[in-house]
RNA sequence: GCCGAAGUGGUGGAAUUGGUAGACACGCUAGCUUGAGGGGUUAGUGAGCGAAAGCUCGUGCGGGUUCAAGUCCCGCUUUCGGCACCA
């Protein structure tokens, strides 16, 4: 038994014992249960804050819901894909096989070091055969659903390293290494029908218990909007160009026509046209970054073609322009410069027409709302919600157009020309691609030599040759495929034989689901698509992968998101040998609440040490002193069992529903602060060791699950010994919160002019005359007629002079 | 550019439903304690005026609603996150 607070000691002692009783293996049983769950890791080498706070948010929470009798499972795994190893593996000679696993090692180590409550049996890494080969066999279950096509899509491409590059590795336009201007090039890709599901994936937001912030991220992202699909006829030809929009009221604005770079029409001019082709060779040199090319400088270039206008039928010019994606829509943009933003700033620079239709209040061109329509023949005087039904109505009559839900979500491409990811289950033969079978998987990684770079894969050679008319395709699973299912694999992880065991459907979905805000939108929208997937091939059960979604803000150092790249990193290794995991799990839930940006500042964890050696002193060494409640307590006891009980009332609160530990831990400090050093003392009487003894059993469980060593450690060793401190939870007792008086404060006009203790008993009238014979206020309103009371019941009493 | 957040003392933050702005900490100042270092402990600490009582100002900026606004509304600004191949 130690002294002195040495939680280096006495956090391996606990942790030793909690593996040997294996405590957080969890089995299904008739309790309800609880899956808490925090976003796995990238395994990068050393454990950074952010993955500190995620993980110690999580394991507050699970160790609070295992103390109100959840069976709560809470297990970690390893997102161990990715393009980090191969820069690895190019930078230092190892395998990025050989580098992950360290890595996981590592971190495993450090993980544990934290003392979270995993249930490590159930561990997962990505990399491994056992798991990848089901995320093979879900991409066949998805193809043969009608999920997955083969099409061409736009990557970055290094012309010097002859290599695709992530738009990471993209820097103003060149290549990371090469420092090549790069290109936008198409190659044939698999994507996943995640459109199919669009409808779905927006409506059941509703339902979900996540921040309305991250809901409408998504419904953004999904971007559903009604419109109208325009067919504008081609001069002299019997084709159609088909613009998307969703105001089909300003069609009498239409001043030109703009379609994408990557349009059919623009390849096929600029097979005849050098200038054209010229000016498409220019579109190509920014990123497929869509920041960077929404930041990018509007290019436009006037065709020789026309198109006929619907309805006036006057010639519109067709321009292609470098801001029109081919993805959205049909690549097509009809331009109204009098009522789009971007449409005007393109007609100002290349001096096309601007032509107003709808009247507004204020008429400053761009018109950016609905009104009346002008200039617009048989329209004008409409109302836009009008014009537009009788509009599409005048188009579908004529075959010109039709009424059109369209969304801004794309489908998914899954394809990444990587060595280090899941490889794709595909071959081809004489050309022609097959997915495989369920028992041709798994496709296991090709062997590397050696030494030798991950890298002639990520060239344009594709393919690996298996015989003399079969290739089996190299390209490997986007990562966010890993990820995306990776929950429903956990409670069957240790399972070889099938994907997902019986119990899967007692521990899915996910209670709660917690993560950086930075995955508000990518992993979680693709998350809940292979959720629904999933479910429609009746491998789940229900409709949603994650009940509850907490998003954790980010630790910052200096104003900014900690990243090697930003050379900001603190690690907290150093930090949890230096001052022991209860430190840091307090410092990491006390100094922000968990959805904001937490600043890193070292002088707060030496605040939050300093807390735990009080507590310590105060415990240590103490024993219970089995004293039952049946004392005529005196005002000053009575106020300690009173603060104890209100303290454990608002912390169940801030635990519960709030998740607001850092004031949980406040109101555990004020606790402690609030005891009289003479109850403490070995002196004290009877009912006064009654009072700390109650005081003392709130605060060590309260503090548990935050600082789960020190208070497990201080429960057993010193004060109770024959009961675990987290076999239950403690509850107040609502009686001796009741009080006779309360405190009111008195404003005149809105500002504080004193307070007073009123009994319970007194009514309005009362409080009214006893508060205006405290001498700042009845000074204070003088000869000044009073002109209206306003009472808020046991706060506040404001008179309006 | 588009979408989503955030801005409160020297610092992190609190104010849960429109009702006492600054809880709880960190830091700082002074006193006590200690052989020193460290630690502990007591008091003070938004700004200005005042001996004090108290008064005025004060939650990024500008306006508005209200008896009352950090909180609601309108406009702006700065910072952060995401933008489909970083994870």
């Amino acid at each position: 038994m130690i002294k002195r607070y040495q939680p280096d000691l006495l956090e391996k002692e606990i942790q030793a014992s909690w593996e040997e009783q294996k405590k957080y293996e969890v089995q299904a049983d008739d309790r309800e249960k609880f899956y808490c769950l925090s976003m796995f890791p990238y395994p990068s080498g050393k454990l950074h804050m952010g993955h500190v706070r995620n993980y110690t948010i999580g394991d507050v929470i699970s160790r609070y819901k295992r103390m109100n009798n959840f069976n709560v499972f809470q297990p970690m795994g390893w997102d161990a894909f990715g393009l980090p190893a191969e820069n690895a593996a190019i930078a230092n000679k190892v395998s990025p096989d050989e580098w992950t696993r360290e890595n996981i090692e590592n971190m495993k180590t450090q993980l544990k070091s934290l003392g979270l409550s995993y249930d490590w049996s159930k561990e997962l890494k990505t990399c491994d055969t056992s798991y990848y080969k089901w995320e093979q066999l879900i991409f066949k279950k998805f193809a043969d659903k009608g999920l997955v096509y083969r099409k061409k899509a736009v990557v970055n491409w290094d012309p010097v390293d002859n290599t695709v590059l992530a738009n990471e590795q993209v820097i103003d336009g060149k290549g990371w290494r090469s420092g090549a201007q790069i290109e936008i090039k198409e190659i044939d890709q698999w994507f996943l029908k995640i459109t199919d599901y669009a409808d779905e994936l927006l409506s059941s937001l509703d339902d979900l218990d996540w921040p309305e912030n991250v809901k409408t991220m998504q419904k953004n992202w999904i971007g559903k909007s009604s419109g109208a699909e325009i067919k504008y006829k081609i001069e002299d030809s019997d084709n159609y160009l088909t613009a998307f929009t969703t105001r089909p009221d300003t069609i009498f604005g239409v001043s030109f026509i703009a379609i994408s770079p990557n349009h059919q029409m623009a390849t096929d001019l600029a097979k005849e046209n050098d200038s054209i082709k010229k000016f498409l060779s220019q579109c190509k040199e920014t990123s497929a970054a869509e920041a960077d090319m929404a930041k990018a400088e509007k290019l436009g270039f006037k065709t020789d073609i026309k198109v006929i206008h619907p309805i006036t039928k006057e010639l519109i010019p067709v321009w292609i322009g470098n801001f029109v994606l081919l993805d959205y829509g049909t690549g097509v943009v009809m331009g109204v410069p009098g009522h789009d933003q971007r449409d005007y700033e393109f007609a100002k620079k290349y001096k096309i027409e601007i032509n107003q239709v709808i009247k507004t209040e204020d008429n400053e061109l761009p018109v950016l709302e609905k009104g009346l329509l002008i200039n617009s023949n048989q329209f004008n005087g409409m109302n836009s919600a009008d014009a537009i039904k009788r509009i599409i109505e005048y188009l579908q009559e004529n075959d010109l157009g039709q009424e059109l839900i369209q969304f801004r979500l794309r489908d998914w491409g899954i394809s990444r020309q990587r060595y280090w990811g899941c490889p794709i289950p595909v071959v081809y033969e004489d050309g022609t691609p097959r997915l495989l079978n369920e028992n041709e998987l798994p496709v296991e990684l090709p062997k590397l030599e050696k030494n030798s770079p991950p890298l002639p894969l990520s060239k344009n050679e594709n393919f690996i040759k298996i015989s003399e008319n079969v290739l089996r395709e190299a390209d490997t699973f986007d990562t966010f495929m890993d990820s995306s299912w990776y929950y429903a694999r956990f409670p069957s992880a240790d399972n070889n034989d099938a994907i997902f065991s019986k119990d899967s459907d007692y521990w899915l979905p996910v209670d709660l689901y917690i993560g950086g805000i930075e995955h508000a939108i990518l992993h979680l929208l693709y998350s809940r698509f292979f959720h629904k997937a999933l479910r429609d091939l009746d491998m789940v059960k229900s409709d949603e992968p994650f009940k509850k979604l907490l998003t954790q803000g980010m630790v910052l150092k200096d104003g900014a998101k900690m990243s090697k790249s930003k050379g900001n990193t603190v690690d907290p290794q150093s930090y949890i040998d230096k001052y022991g995991a209860d430190t840091i799990r307090l410092y990491m839930m006390f100094t922000a609440p968990p959805e904001q940006s937490l600043e890193w500042s070292e002088s707060s964890v030496e605040g939050a040490s300093r807390f735990l050696k009080k507590i310590w002193n105060l415990i240590a060494e103490r024993k219970y002193n089995e004293l039952s409640d049946d004392f005529k307590f005196t005002k000053e006891e009575l106020a300690l069992r009173r603060k104890s009980h209100a303290t454990l009332k608002k912390v169940t609160n801030d635990y519960e529903v709030r998740f607001a530990f850092n004031t949980a831990i406040a109101s555990v400090m004020e606790l402690l602060n609030f005891i009289p050093d003479e109850f403490k003392d070995d002196s004290a009487s009877d009912a006064q060791k009654f009072c700390v003894d109650e005081a003392v059993i709130f605060i060590l469980k309260m503090l548990s699950p935050i600082t789960p060593h020190i208070t497990e450690y201080l429960w057993c060793k010193f004060f109770i010994d024959d009961m675990d401190i987290d076999a239950w939870w403690p509850e107040h007792n609502e009686d001796l919160l009741e009080v006779q008086e309360f405190e009111i404060v008195v404003q005149i006009n809105g500002k504080v002019r004193g307070k007073t203790i009123i009994s319970k008993e007194l009514n309005e009238k009362e409080i009214e005359s006893k508060v205006l014979e405290i001498e700042n206020v009845s000074s204070t309103i003088a000869d000044n007629k009073i002109k209206k009371v306003i009472y808020i019941k046991e706060k506040i009493i404001n008179f309006v002079i």
